[in-house]
This record gives structure tokens, C-alpha cells and sequence, in this order.
DNA sequence: CTACTTGCAAAAGGTTTGCATCTGA
DNA sequence: TCAGATGCAAACCTTTTGCAAGTAG
């Protein structure tokens, strides 16, 4: 048996593959691994560690170079986001559904994610007035987690 | 004759001379002019933008590192803050005042400042229901500006 | 077949660090 | 005087790129 989230991954995966395809673009084995581990990861990942857990999943090698040039490409095509956590690396996520921000701790680097539909309105009003047409926003709150504030 | 700008910083930079004093720290005329240019630029400038301006303003040479360093004691001191645009660098501004925002062009990196009591308010919020100590907040919106539209 | 992809290693940024020298308090 | 600051160059780290070899369609 499977479960739900594993029927999401893989009806997401066959239609993200099909689109590419028709883009001109090729499948491998190394761009489904990065997009299961990305889906299936509860941590924002840095490229490293994504080679990592490919490693550790699927005992396959994969070139530090193919993990960047994957997600940039994932970037492009929407559906991952980069997250600045603050620790000099850039940290991604697989973005299928609706948008959320970040809650992140300064001291261990956790994240827990949030979504505000108000904060939202917010800023699709901001970029109205300022003339802007509205791509992406990033909202990062930073403050000191439970944890951290008893150590 | 001094504007009220001018009033503003020296005033700022005394006070904040005579408190680094007290942490043990010593002055510089490096950090000076640093801080001064950051004060007087309209641009979010990255650290060699900062060396760049330093020679130009004030002929002096300053090395990279001593921008770095400055820049680093500053954050931690919370008189700077440092802003992700997305090209790469890190670019910083001084933070003398009260916190705003940044809507941020894709296209040519432009930054419009915004603030907004309301997404003020709901962060603050937020940080307390997940039990955060808030120490900080980045919002940032990407989209194209009015200019970038039209090309 | 023939693009597109991968892997490797080298290169390219941006940022930090070691060390000798300098300087503010 | 002397701890902290600077400048230089080397080191570091993350990310990108060139190129030869591999592979999906």
C-alpha cells in the first residue's frame, strides 16, 4: 500500500516530468532523487546536504554541480525556493502548494513555517501602490526558539 | 550652517562612539567613514561598495576586511542590518530608527522602502504563539518595478 | 543520433582569518 | 603602554563553469 502523501509525490512528479519533456528539457534520475528528497524532508536542505541524503536514500553519487544545476533549474520552473537562513548557505524547498514565511532561530537554525492570509493581502496592497507586479515575497521572522532561550 | 541630517548623525555617531568606548572597543576613523557613508547613501551598499565610497568621499584606501569586520561588529552592536537582494551579496543599511521593509526589483534590484503597522503588529504575534523571543524580522517582496515593466 | 545532462576539477565570487604593524585611550 | 584595530594576502566556502563522457528521447 501507499500513501497519500507518497500518491501526491508521485502524481506530482509524472506531471512535473511530462512538462519538462515538452519544454525540450530531459528526465534523470538525478532530478527525481533531489525533488523526493526535497519532498520528503522536514529540514530546508543546503545542496550539500541534499547530495547527502541522495546518498544515504539511494546510494547514488550525485555531483555537487548536478544538485546546483538542478534547483536552479527547479527554480525557474517554480517550484522550488531558496531560503536565507543566515548561516552563509542558501537552503531550498519544494513549493507545490500555497505560499507560507518562516519563523527562524537565530541560535539552532530551525525553521517552522507559518502563513498569514492578512499578511498576504498585505503585501499584494504594498506592491499595488508602489507600481509593482508582485513575484514572490519572502517574509523571515528571526528570534531566539524555546530551546534556545533555557540554554 | 549643518542640516538637520548632518545634526542627526553627528549626534548618532558621538553617541555611539562614546558607547563602544565603554564596551572596551576602540574608535577608528575607518568605522567613522563607514558609518557615515551608510548614513548618506540612498543605495542598500554591499561591503566593496562601501570600501569604494570610503576612498571617493574621503580618499582614504580601507581594506575589504576592515569592511567586513566593521560591518560584523556593527550587527552585532544592532546598528546595521544586513538585506539579501538576491544578487549574490549582502548588502547593508544603518538602522537608526524605526524597522521597515524592502520591496525589492527583480529586475534591476531596486529597493523601495516600506513599512507597515499592521504586518508590524502580526509578526510580533506570531513570534509569541510559537513561543519565539523576537529578535528580528525580514520582509522582503520581489517583483518587477514600474521602470523594469516596461522594457 | 543529437541535444541535454552529468561528473569532475578548476574557477569564480564573497567573506573570513593569520599575522605583523599600527594606533587610540 | 598595550589591547584592540587595520591592511595585506592567503585561506575558506559556497556556487558556477568548461569540458569530456554519458544518456534520454
Amino acid at each position: 500500500m501507499s500513501t497519500n502523501q507518497e500518491k501526491r509525490f508521485e502524481l506530482f512528479l509524472k506531471n512535473f516530468k511530462s512538462h519538462i519533456s515538452k519544454l525540450g528539457f530531459k528526465n534523470s534520475i538525478q532530478k527525481d532523487y533531489i525533488l523526493k528528497i526535497l519532498f520528503y524532508s522536514k529540514d530546508h536542505l543546503s545542496a550539500e546536504e541534499i547530495a547527502l541524503e541522495v546518498q544515504k536514500e539511494f546510494n547514488l553519487d550525485i555531483g555537487i554541480a548536478t544538485v546546483y544545476r538542478s534547483i536552479n533549474f527547479f527554480e525557474e520552473m517554480k517550484i522550488v525556493e531558496a531560503l536565507d537562513v543566515g548561516d552563509g548557505t542558501r537552503r531550498f524547498e519544494l513549493n507545490l502548494e500555497h505560499h507560507h514565511d518562516h519563523l527562524i532561530c537565530t541560535s539552532c537554525h530551525k525553521i517552522i513555517e507559518f502563513s498569514d492570509d492578512l499578511i498576504e493581502l498585505k503585501q499584494i496592497k504594498i506592491a499595488e501602490k508602489n507600481g509593482f507586479i508582485l513575484k514572490d515575497h519572502v517574509m523571515s521572522i528571526y528570534g531566539l526558539c524555546e530551546d534556545c532561550q533555557n540554554k
